[in-house]
DNA sequence: TTGAAAGCGCTAACAC
DNA sequence: GTGTTAGCGCTTTCAA
């Protein structure tokens, strides 16, 4: 292995352009104080001789690192990649995360972190101090983990929740879970429905619960029943299935279910097909996430969009304007959901 | 912003252990002359401090980074996310890569490159200077661009060609897509084929020939006929439709096609079901990577499985090998694909 | 087998 | 406005 020195390091382009190092600094780091012609000069000799800073000496200099880094749970994404499934939540995060970081001049780096262990604070104190990020990106359910929170308030490391709302500390993002349910209920009962099941999501989300309250809010808005048309699940095509058969088995049947994500919605197609029930002839279905399974699916799913790219990004965004001293507003920021409709949702079956 | 610096540096475990930076130096970098006894009381001022090192001290001293960059390309990256049809390659590169490198106590970053654009080599160049990477995996098309591929051998910095049988240079490992290819023909011609078409990929990839090669050299062994019956495609499902059109229109009309991807196997389907064509009863179709759409849908393909997580995996192994001094064998590394086999596969129609 | 000194590339703090 | 100095945390010499 050759020794790696840098070819071309800030003091070859102060040589290059009779300035000194400080000066350099000054420009490639977009400080005020320097000449227009400084500017110039130094910037010539910096495309002339293409050099580019080095992240690690930026950072032993106690400034900053130029990474964020994004926390995601171990075993669940673990999963979801083994599944081969295509659920695409870390790409999401990566298209609007790295793209946002990029654009900025930062880099984004991925760290899957394990909750259920006793030392978290220890893998991500570890993690925080080997690559020294500017930022952190919490994702679900760990942006509610008052250990984790609780660490990076400590350490002093701007970071970004996604997912909660507590504005206790860092920044807040959610992606309107409560406004996305009511879209879907609302589009249930524009449809005639008035008898609509939901399947509700692991407790360990807080975003389970805000999805319950929207449908909850418009059903009782609209006058129609919700008790005995909620079942639990925990995001688990089994535990789908069970929570829909419960709801098949009402009487009268309900005509429309409302599953709080993909997989749990797919069960309920599945088991709604083998029981005769056309769909959406005899039963629409709304599903949350709007994974590509939601796309492949017979009939393809009504689905509520969650806008991960547009939220990392944004994400990634506060961070960096946190560096720069700009505080967080306090306040969360709500990233708009959209509805995206699809076969599996259509009128109410007449009444017998 | 708080000035962060760190908390417990190799100074205070020096100093709690009562020996110098040095020998802590040694003992966290396993190095050999240091006194079992040394190595304990540092290892338990470790421990008891909870010391990590940085990444960017260890990199400015000239050692390693213990960062993996992952190159892939740009446009083709994001088009893939953004369409949302659940292509995972960077999920499995992810799984293979990240895992074994945290493994190894590295980490790994992806980084996009333009290939198109006219400055990939100042694009990489960048990469490189900031982030210092110990070594990098490349995905195609970018294994077999003498650009990049020349500027990494330049730099001195060991890589990985994943999907390049070009051993002149860095690391290669290929999927066995002619070994894939063959077994995927070999199957149709069990279930009694005998006109089996192909759809070849785009001609940027070499593992588009390959493709091709394996089906043509069972072909020839079983003494069936190609001509005619291959047709080009770039991976895209509109380019697959093309080429599904010209195969469907030939008389006597193949009784199967392999697919060099997952769309345009779709494509293939799709086609044929419009035509009124069944599926696997009429014709059957094999297609190559095995993404989510695979299983998804109707019927679910029988797809060559493309073990990308194991590949990515075997390439940080190889690379941090390299780091240590041992220089790769210069042969291709071979990974075995394997046949899933699903329901558009079936006995060739009786002839008529 | 261990330690001391020098320096990696950059920026913060201060001087000019 | 610009330059000088010191030092970040670690590893690489080299000396003991």
């Amino acid at each position: 292995m050759a020794r790696r020195r840098q070819a071309v390091t800030i003091k070859h382009v102060a040589a290059d352009a009779g300035v000194s190092l400080q000066t350099v600094s000054r420009v490639i780091n977009a400080e005020p104080n320097v000449r227009p012609e400084m500017k110039k000069r130094v910037e010539t000799s910096i495309t002339k001789l293409g050099y580019v800073p080095s992240i690690a000496a930026r950072r032993m200099s106690g400034s900053r690192s130029y990474l964020i880094l994004a926390l995601n749970d171990r075993e669940r994404t673990i999963a979801d990649w083994q599944a081969r499934q295509g659920t695409d939540w870390v790409d999401q995060m990566l298209l609007g995360g790295m793209l946002k970081s990029a654009e900025l001049g930062y880099r984004m780096i991925i760290e899957l972190v394990d909750t259920h262990s006793d030392h978290v604070e220890r893998e991500i104190d570890a993690a925080l101090i080997a690559l020294q990020p500017d930022g952190i990106i919490l994702t679900p359910p760990h942006s509610d983990n008052p250990l984790i929170t609780g660490l990076l308030k400590d350490r002093g490391v701007p970071f970004a929740r996604i997912g909660s709302r507590d504005t206790s500390s860092g920044i807040s993002l959610v992606m309107d879970d409560d406004g996305a349910a009511r879209l879907a209920t609302r589009h249930l009962i524009d449809l005639g429905h008035r008898r609509i099941g939901f399947i509700r999501g692991s407790a360990e989300y807080a975003l389970s619960s805000w999805r319950e309250d929207g449908w909850r809010a418009v059903m009782d808005e609209a006058g129609l029943p919700t008790d005995n048309l909620r079942e639990p699940g925990d995001f688990s095509y089994a535990s789908g299935r069970i929570a829909a058969e419960a709801l098949l088995a009402r009487d009268p049947r309900p005509t429309a279910i409302l599953a709080s994500n993909d997989q749990m919605a797919m069960a309920t197609m599945d088991l709604a097909s083998e029981r005769g029930l056309a769909i959406p002839g005899d039963l629409s279905v709304i599903s949350f996430d709007n994974t590509p399974m939601a796309i492949f699916s017979q009939p393809p799913l009504t689905a509520v969009d969650q806008p991960i790219a547009a939220t990392a990004s944004r994400a990634v965004e506060l961070l960096i304007a946190a560096n720069k001293g700009k505080t967080p507003a306090g306040e969360t920021e709500v990233i708009e959901a959209a509805l995206i409709e699809r076969g599996s949702t259509g009128p109410a079956p007449a009444e017998t």
